[in-house]
DNA sequence: CTGAAAGCGCTTACAG
DNA sequence: CTGAAAGCGCTTACAG
């Protein structure tokens, strides 16, 4: 049951007759600070190596070289959330696939639960992260200072998701919620719909701040009235009946909803006030319809490349630690309209003429 | 923006003004072979980390022959799998709690792929898992030999699962498959079911074979017949409308699908013969119906309780970690019959009489 | 109770 | 063209 020791590149060097620095450089090849070795002490290298079993230790590798070819994935949430384990999956499914076929393995950090304070980076003034050689940030900070001290050590990390951070600049890859938001507008303008209210959440994060900004630059771009563009800043339980028929009394005929709880307070409203969709209004979802069911409702929205997102992500960090004075790097990943049922043509206005 | 060098433990040290080996006995904890550390130096150590926020680095703690706290997550298949994702998230979601809890990361083996060789432990001849304290096993390992091994190099591990190995005795956590399916024979029983059939793949892994010696067991516990225990080893192209119509010309009026894939086999059979579950034949899938939709089939079925395997096999591993002495360490959780709608009393023979 | 030192198995400047 | 040596950052016997 005790471990059998291996052989070393000690003993690789006594058999061949060389010394153990020249067995290292047999074994990567030429490189930068590598010693020359004529052809036939590479070949007794090759011979003893072959003789002896022998298979370089990666940890000691990892010790000498300073790297340890481990990255880390770090989200502020649960990595695996049961209730909203559709959303981080893709994501986590692309860094797997892109670090499989990079050759990295995966630190998850999931220890962060402090008493009351939730997951951070930052644990007792330390950073946690610091034992990977970078690390793929996921999910919604609590704390921007987090991150913005990250950058401040000089850590190599990637966001998943735009971030605006003061006093430094963070590469990411982020979807493009504004263009998504566009083509959402652009679909509805073509249904002839051409006042339009944004049920958005109070809050004000970077991915919210995309659509909302899509959805008044769209106006722009389609050459509608701005005024029709009615903003709303909503808790769920502030759509009720009463305020969804003031909006359409106001003549809005399409609803963009940030998010699917928006989306099913909508849908609760129009049943209690004897709407229904989309016959009286049309509504559209901002990002993927996921949740809490598994199969998804045929709602017009559009589709997050989460997956890719999650890919792009890791090969960006491995860019940046290839080459640290290139940050900050960003790819902006185009999302996907996706037409549903929850949309149709603008209702002509009043009663049909008989 | 240049990466500050990271602290270490002769910093640490310095700052203290205690000896590095003072510093990895307060990280550690009084150990075996540490040295003693007066209270008011260790407390100098602990405001020296905090102060330089230093993390002890794991590679170099591994090389050195201690513990590092981080616990491997070995798949033998892709850990993030499309197609069967929810057939592994759930054993991670525990996994990951637990580590949670317990204070330990968990590194995600990735990089496995080697050409055209699939996932596996050993590259190169040199154990990947190395760098972690122990790791969890998950999924179907093509080739024995290597958990074998790692048995062999006395490396500590859980498998999640029961698994035979030659030559080992190995640590795991796994589903009472064997008692999920006696469950089910009961439950057909109960509801007049004398001969059943047991359709099998080809296939011989532990926990199937546990399934048919669940099948088997549970007709003499029962006082039933052995003889109507009908065992089939079939592909699911095998189950044809022909086939099914001789089993139940053979009396057989229940069946036991050792997977989803047979069960809808079973079911396209039915529907191309001419027959109908529950009215003609009844049916239940030992584990959960799963693949390929998101929302399961009402067929009668037991529950794997997966997320507690992951929970508990990372508990093992931990106490594996503490005592190696005590390994095998075995764990064996109650599956939980699922009554569905694809079972019904068992149909009278013939002709009803008019 | 504490420190100095060896050693884990490599890589990489640095002399010859 | 080649070797001896330092060093990566730890842990752990071993002296004091």
């Amino acid at each position: 049951m005790s471990r059998k020791r291996r052989p070393t590149q000690v003993d690789v060097a006594r058999q061949a007759g060389v010394s153990p620095a020249v067995v290292s450089t047999v074994l990567n090849g030429a490189g930068r600070g590598s010693v020359r070795v004529g052809p036939e002490a590479a070949a007794r290298v090759r011979q003893a190596v072959r003789e002896l079993g022998y298979v370089p230790n990666p940890v000691a590798r990892n010790l000498a070289g300073g790297k340890n070819r481990i990255l880390g994935v770090f989200t502020f949430e649960s990595i695996f959330p049961i209730e909203r384990r559709n959303f981080y999956f893709p994501f986590l499914i692309g860094v797997e696939a892109a670090a499989e076929e990079r050759g990295y393995d995966l630190l998850l950090f999931t220890s962060a639960s402090g008493p009351g304070s939730g997951r951070r980076i930052y644990r007792g003034g330390v950073n946690r992260l610091q034992l990977t050689d970078g690390a793929v940030l996921l999910g919604h900070e609590p704390d921007k200072s987090e991150p913005a001290r990250l950058s401040d050590d000089g850590f190599p990390y990637v966001f998943v998701g735009r971030r605006e951070l003061p006093g430094a600049e963070p590469s990411y890859v982020a979807a493009d919620y504004a263009g998504g938001t566009g083509q959402v507008v652009t679909y509805l303008a073509e249904l002839g719909h051409r006042r339009i209210a944004y049920l958005g959440t109070p809050s004000d994060r970077e991915a919210l701040r995309d659509r909302v900004a899509g959805f008044e630059r769209s106006f722009a771009a389609l050459g509608l009235d701005r005024a029709q563009a009615v903003r709303e800043r909503l808790d769920p339980d502030d759509v009720t009946p009463d305020r969804l028929r003031s909006w359409t009394d106001a003549g809005v005929t399409a609803f963009l909803a940030e998010n699917d709880i928006l989306a099913r307070s909508l849908l609760a409203a129009a049943d209690a006030g004897g709407f229904s969709a989309p016959r009286d209004f049309s509504f559209a979802v901002l990002g993927d319809p996921l949740e809490p069911s598994d199969d998804p409702p045929d709602w017009t929205s559009f589709k997050i490349p989460r997956q890719e997102m999650g890919r792009q992500s890791l090969e960006v960090l491995l860019d940046l630690l290839e080459d640290p004075s290139r940050a900050p790097l960003r790819r902006v990943l185009p999302c996907t309209l996706v037409p549903g049922a929850s949309t149709d043509r603008a209702p002509t206005k009043g009663v049909m003429p008989t």
